[in-house]
RNA sequence: GGCCCUGUAGUUCAAUGGAUAGAAUAGAAGUUUCCUAAACUUUAGAUCCAGGUUCGAUUCCUGGCAGGGCCA
């Protein structure tokens, strides 16, 4: 909104004309007043003491006569200390109101011209997702929808890591154990049938490892010798040398996997524009090295390994290509990011991978620089902590993993028990409480992964994490559908409800100018979330704009008001309260519901 | 050993260098003739330690301590 660049504008006129300050408007930060005390906006008088030559309490006393008697939008003001409040006109926050009704754009920016690639979800094709991939593709979904708020041009991509010794752990021990079993002989979904499989080889293998160190083996060595670990690495040289059968099965149990993969993407709604897969795009990365060593920017090694050297960039000397000539995961990732940039042109390109992986971005980016790329500059690692268990961090070996599909199964059942416990399922069919289950289950684990900062590690507890009360999703899709109820109220009496339906009215309750004073944040919150790439800023304001709504519906009664006007501008502020929850948790990937 | 991240109520999370550090949850006490009580109101409770910069530090800097990660 334009009211804080207003007042922003006349407090440096103040400052110029009173104190002979001069302090361009863009400089000049309101934050908001503090519940405790009267007003809207603060101003903070205490770095122009000097400048001034007065005392804090002086200058914020000074500016605030002369704004009340110079600002219309100034109602009055009051100082404590260095904090100089505004108190803004209601009929000021009436007609931002009746702006922001009218703008139906509002908070979305205009076309930037900017193209930003995200990369996120990035599974490897030997096992289904477990929590920390639902950490990351909300994060990645989340993201980017943001961007695209802010005007930008984003593509969705999800790299596939589907080749490499682990998929042929699987393989191997598919054909080792599987007897022909598929997802449909037993009914088991795909990527869980190759999970199942990596479980049994790494099982075997370890019996296996147990055995050579019983003979009296060292078991560093008894790892590298055991049979079918020399059998998934021969397999791994068939399936590059494109052998027939590997490649075959290769492809049946990747195709299990996908099919396992849309189905959970399905579920817990996201998307990608574009999919790379490391087998297509594992080779361009040799040629990036070469590139390197022939404009002296890499280097080899007597063994003929090749390096390069970042020890100036603050990094240490690292590895690009193997001596015996095969690709490292930074190899394979030199080779996709110049695919990426040729297929889209991006001037920022976003990966959305977990933090341990830190200091490989670092050294990527340092990379591509010393390489002259001109999409080195644009990659940015959005990096994220790992979720743990109560148990500690998880491990897939030990057992320990929370898989995707079986959480989201258990919050949908938990969403069902809710609700049947609290009696609000009359008058749904058996389709529309299934929907409402998968709502708001959802709503909750998403709203519950997306609230926290990014960085931070965080904790989730099964049983105790997943509320349906307080800050959490239900908590705002309840709000949605409260006054979903109230419009259908609406409706059903024949009210058309506009900007002309409450014309007169020009004051309102302290609650009411609460939530218009949200509402009007809408627009700054998206902006800000799409500068830090922060979901959790968009939650923070779903979650206020929320609560604050709910004090006004308590508070004040909308169809026993007998001022039409009075009871039109609340039906009208509900809408709108309605229409800023549901943009803001679409753009945390979070459905609304109308009724629940 | 080197580098990176994180330390805030019992617990899970907030706080562009600003006021008496906010929420939620668990605890205590209330609110249904009225639009959905998955709500609302009241109450109690915290910045890892020691320095420094600043009118002002949870935030920035230095040194510890604790947890986690990465690189050999």
């Amino acid at each position: 909104m334009q009211l804080q660049a207003t007042i922003a504008t006349s407090i440096s006129q103040a400052l110029q004309a009173l104190f002979n300050i001069t302090v361009d408007a863009g400089q000049i930060a309101l934050q908001p007043t503090r519940k405790e005390f009267a007003g809207s906006f603060t101003f903070v008088t205490f770095p122009y003491t000097k400048q001034a030559g007065k005392g804090p309490e002086q200058i914020g006393q000074a500016l605030g006569e002369y704004l009340k008697e110079h600002a219309a939008e100034i109602k009055d003001f009051n100082v404590v200390k260095g904090f100089l409040n505004l108190e803004i006109e209601q009929t000021e926050w009436l007609s931002i109101f009746r702006e922001l009704m009218q703008d139906a754009k509002y908070g979305y920016g205009e076309n930037s011209g900017k193209k930003v690639m995200v990369e996120y979800s990035s599974p490897n094709t030997n096992k289904p997702l477990h929590l920390g991939h639902l950490r990351n593709n909300f994060l990645g979904y989340s993201v980017s929808e943001i961007l695209k708020a802010n005007g930008h041009d984003v593509m969705k991509a999800n790299l596939v890591n589907d080749r490499g010794i682990h998929i042929c752990k699987s393989m191997l021990a598919y054909q080792r154990f599987g007897n022909g079993e598929t997802p449909e002989s037993s009914n088991i979904k795909g990527d869980h049938l190759a999970g199942k499989y990596y479980v049994q080889f790494d099982k075997a293998y370890k019996e296996q490892i147990d055995e050579l160190v019983a003979g009296g083996m060292e078991k560093e060595e008894a790892k590298k010798k055991a049979p079918l670990i020399l059998e998934a690495q021969e397999m791994l040289q068939k399936w590059e040398h494109n052998d027939k059968e590997v490649v075959d099965l290769w492809k049946q149990m990747n195709g299990w996997v996908y099919e396992g993969f849309d189905a959970t993407y399905k579920n817990i709604g996201v998307d990608f524009d574009k999919f790379y897969y490391e087998s297509e795009t594992y080779m361009l990365g040799k040629e990036r090295v070469e590139e390197g060593l022939a404009k002296g920017v890499f280097f080899k090694k007597p063994d003929g390994s090749v390096w390069v050297d970042l020890t100036d960039e603050g990094l240490d000397e690292k590895l690009l290509l193997r001596a015996d000539g095969t690709s490292v995961y930074i190899t394979q990732d030199m080779g996709t990011a110049e695919l990426k940039y040729n297929d889209f042109p991006y001037d920022q390109s976003i990966y959305v991978v977990a933090d341990e992986q830190n200091y490989h971005f670092q050294v990527l980016k340092a990379v591509l620089k010393k390489l002259g790329k001109p999409y080195a500059e644009g990659i940015y690692h959005l990096s994220y902590g790992m979720v743990d268990l109560p148990s500690g961090k998880m491990k897939s070996r030990e057992g320990t993993v929370v898989d995707a599909d079986e959480l989201v199964q258990e919050m949908i059942d938990t969403a069902r028990q809710q609700t049947e416990e609290l009696g609000k399922i009359e008058g749904f069919t058996p389709e529309q409480a299934k929907e409402l289950y998968h709502t708001l289950a959802m709503g909750a684990l998403k709203y519950f992964l997306l609230k926290v900062d990014p960085k931070k590690r965080m904790l989730f507890n099964p049983q105790e994490s997943i509320d349906f009360r307080g800050n959490t999703g239900p908590f705002i899709q309840y709000t949605h559908a409260r006054i979903a109820a109230i419009l259908r109220k609406a409706a059903e009496m024949g009210l058309k409800v506009d900007v002309t339906a409450f014309d007169t009215v020009d004051t309102m309750h302290e609650t009411e100018q609460e939530v218009i004073t949200q509402l009007a944040n809408f627009g700054a919150v998206v902006k800000e979330a799409g500068n830090l790439q922060a979901p959790s800023v968009i939650a923070n304001y779903a979650y206020e704009l929320a609560k604050a709504y709910n004090r006004f519906y308590q508070e004040i009664s909308i169809f026993n008001e007998t001022d039409e006007q009075a009871r039109n501008f609340r039906i009208a502020l509900s809408a709108m309260v309605a229409r800023f929850v549901h943009e803001s948790m679409s753009l945390l990937g979070i459905a609304v519901p109308e009724r629940m």
